[in-house]
This record gives structure tokens, sequence and C-alpha cells, in this order.
DNA sequence: AATATAATGGATAAAAATATCCACTATTCT
DNA sequence: AGAATAGTGGATATTTTTATCCATTATATT
């Protein structure tokens, strides 16, 4: 469905954002631990995630990532999938089609398009900062 | 959603379905030229699916891929994606967890299983033969 | 100022997915 | 039997994705 990318995205998400919350900033190492995922392709990620604004990173002793906690309620699941994944996820032909809709579809256009609406409904409604209640309380895990 | 060679798989199975509803069987370079896809490539995943008797294939002249038209209705979407793709689109994380079920959530497990769900739910209601129809009719497309 | 810490950016490397090539087998037709 | 047709199987190439390495920059502390 996402790129392993967009999963560690996720997750990095997800975790930083609890530690925000907690008043706590992450080292890079922090997350790659917490999320058991490579390192240095974890950072990439962040990189990404840092230059849309989704999480803040600062350099130096005392730096690491963060999430503004006003605004972390307002992060949505498909803010970070689009950062990472592009829109694919939400337009993308499901028979690979470059063009399908309404007027050339593709045979599974309908078929498919009831259940990319309920993903992109779903994406587009869950904050990160909701998905961080289970994970801090232990009854969700960001790895295994 | 699914690998390219899923999609092509999918495709491949729609124009061979339709042609052999008219009695026909098709060549690989004749489905190539139908969904506009790389033809030894294609041949890869045709022999996928005719070893999954998804398809039949015919060597020498007059050969061909065919489907059975007695059984070509009972064939659902869900058959050709579990041959080529595994069943990772019903089974796996949404968020790249090896383990996730129940018992140990990833954060998302919820919310994911619904959308996971209604995906399988269609892909095993939906047959080939039906998506044949709009095809043949000129309201469908398998290529751009 | 010197040192230590932590993210960054660029260059590579490894793995997986996608795509191509070609010799071979099976089949049909003459 | 010989020639032509069409799928098969194995090896290889290309591209994309995933992953690593390391020198550099920015910041804080002493």
């Amino acid at each position: 469905m996402f790129s392993k990318a967009c999963e560690y995205g996720i997750r990095s998400s997800i975790f930083i954002a609890g530690q925000s919350k907690a008043g706590k900033k992450v080292s890079l190492i922090d997350v790659a631990e917490a999320i058991e995922s490579p390192t240095a392709y974890t950072s990439k990620i962040l990189q990404k995630l840092t230059r849309y604004n989704i999480i803040n990173s600062d350099k130096g002793p005392t730096g690491g990532f963060s999430m503004d906690k006003k605004e972390l309620a307002m992060v949505k699941l498909s803010s970070i999938v689009s950062a990472i994944d592009g829109d694919d996820v939400y337009n993308g032909c499901g028979l690979g089609l470059k063009q399908c809709n309404e007027f050339k579809p593709c045979p599974v256009h309908n078929h498919f398009k009831k259940i990319r609406n309920e993903l992109k409904k779903m994406l587009e409604t869950i904050t990160i900062d909701s998905l961080t209640e289970n994970y801090a309380k232990g009854l969700a895990f960001l790895k295994n």
C-alpha cells in the first residue's frame, strides 16, 4: 500500500509526536531504535518530513527531532503519506494506466474509486496525535 | 496498491477473457499490444497465471492464450492478485510490521483493517468476466 | 576557542522490481 | 520430414527502491 519509506515515516512521526507530548526531543538514534528501522535511511526520511515542516529538527547538543505541541494535533496521516509517496495512493489508477478517469476509465475504475475514497477519508481524518495514545499505553506497537 | 506485474496480470486477464468469450485465442504479442505492456515481461506474468491455472496456454501455430469459457465466470480479481502479489495486500501490516494483529497491533491496525476488508471483499466479488463487458463496449480501457 | 553533539548532504552500495534477449520445446501444417 | 508458429525457461540488463558511509555544518557547553 505504502512504500517502506512511508511506513518508516509514519512510525517515526508517531514516536516523535508521543515524545514531544512528553516534552522530549529525540535523536535519530532514538527514533531508529524505537521503530526498528535502518538508521541512515530513517535519517533521509526525517529530513524530508522536516523540509515539509511536518517535524522540526535541531542540530547540536540538546538537538533532535520534535513536533510542535500546538500543531501536532493538526497533522494528519495524509500529510505524511503525500510528503513521502506523493498522491498516487489517492489518484493513481488501480491498473496502472497513466490517465484513468470518469471519461476514460479502466475496467475497475469505479470499484477502486470507492475503496480509494474511503482510504483517503481515513488518512485525512486520523491525526498522528491520536495514534500516540495507544502506543503510549502499551496497547499498540511500532516495532516487533 | 499492486505491483506493476500484478497490474499487467489483471489487464492481460481481462483482455484474454474478453477474446475467449468471442471464441478467440490471443498471442503474447496481441496481449502486449492490447494492454500496452513490455512484451517479454508480460510473457513471464502470463506464464505465472498459466501455472496457477488461471489462463490456458497452447504452443504452436493456432496456439495462444485463452480462458475456459465455463470457468471464466468463476475467476475473481483476488485470484490474480494473490497469484502474483501474494496475500500481502490482505494480511500485511499498513506500517510494515512483520507481525501485527489484534493482540499486538500497530497504531493504525484497526483503521486499516476496515479498508483492507473492503478491498478484500471487492476483489473477491468482482469476476474478470464482469470486467470484460465495459471493455468490449468501448466504455472502459486497458491502455492509454 | 576548543570540544562534543546531532542533523545534513552527497556519493555509493545492495537489493528488489521491472524489463530484455535468446536458445529451446511443443505443435501445426504442408 | 521440414518449416513455420507460439509459448517456455534461463540468463542477463536496467531501473527503482532501500540502505549505508562519511565528510560537513550548526549548535551548545566548558
